[in-house]
DNA sequence: ATTATAGTCTATGTGTTTGGTAGGGTAATT
DNA sequence: AATTACCCTACCAAACACATAGACTATAAT
């Protein structure tokens, strides 16, 4: 399951994407539309401005904005950033990888299977950008 | 991401798979052979036996084993017992439904693709049984 | 320069879950 | 009597989730 933070930042990157090219958008904006706590959010959206996906501006006319063009920022990298790996077991995660303990991945049933899981997720998030996601 | 517990009842269910038909199996011999903290297994093995996926049989020559054909246990039932809900949001649930507060799941872009990842997984977890486990 | 605006940063809190460890006693079976 | 599952309590450390509060700092309009 991914976490509220990782549904309030994709809901808000939704909304900058649907108000992209239309100037910095206040957090209260975004945390009144997409009904996420005003301070929660304002963690999130500082998290993505590090990760390079959002940039900001401060003072008056201020606000958040994509950094990027909607269809270059993939629902993936930002389920990574936010929530952690897509795959469901750690020896079968492509950015999150770790050695499993208790079996040789050569042949492992579990590890083969998460494996084809992970795939089919990734064949959706992969391509799948805030495009996908634009909302009012 | 799954839970250890979940890794280990699916590693203990893929070696009881691999021992069907062959008399119960001690707790300590699994938790031997999969690695997996003796106590721990005690509690995940009552689980599945609670839900009726296993069997067991107290002392001598006692153990656990398969309640039921290794074909007839998939994967997607063992992983909602143990690690609850397969799907990525909470509103896209099958069997953890819970409704969504900050969308209205008629037109929420999110909410679309989250149902096209839950199918892609549960096309596997759906399909695959105990006998895709099987392994000593 | 002042002031209001709006993002930034730090701290704090509370509750839950996870992944164990340790020990005991009971009930059933051989 | 020995074996083995069953069931219970207690405890622990660490992480995570989901926030709230307050102070600080940069910007821009006046």
């Amino acid at each position: 399951m991914l976490s509220k933070r990782s549904q309030y930042a994709l809901k808000a990157l939704g909304y900058l994407a649907y108000k992209y090219d239309q100037g910095p958008v206040l957090i209260a904006e975004i945390a009144l539309k997409k009904k996420i706590p005003l301070k929660f959010l304002e963690g999130i959206l500082l998290e993505l401005k590090l990760a390079g996906i959002l940039d900001s501006k401060k003072g008056k006319g201020g606000g958040y904005y994509l950094a990027k063009h909607p269809g270059d920022v993939k629902v993936a990298t930002v389920i990574r950033l936010v929530n952690g790996p897509i795959a469901m077991l750690p020896c079968v995660s492509l950015y999150f990888y770790k050695r499993c303990e208790n079996c040789n991945e050569k042949r492992c049933a579990l590890h083969d299977m998460m494996i084809e899981v992970r795939d089919a997720t990734l064949n959706i998030v992969e391509k799948r950008t805030l495009i996908d996601l634009m909302e009012s």
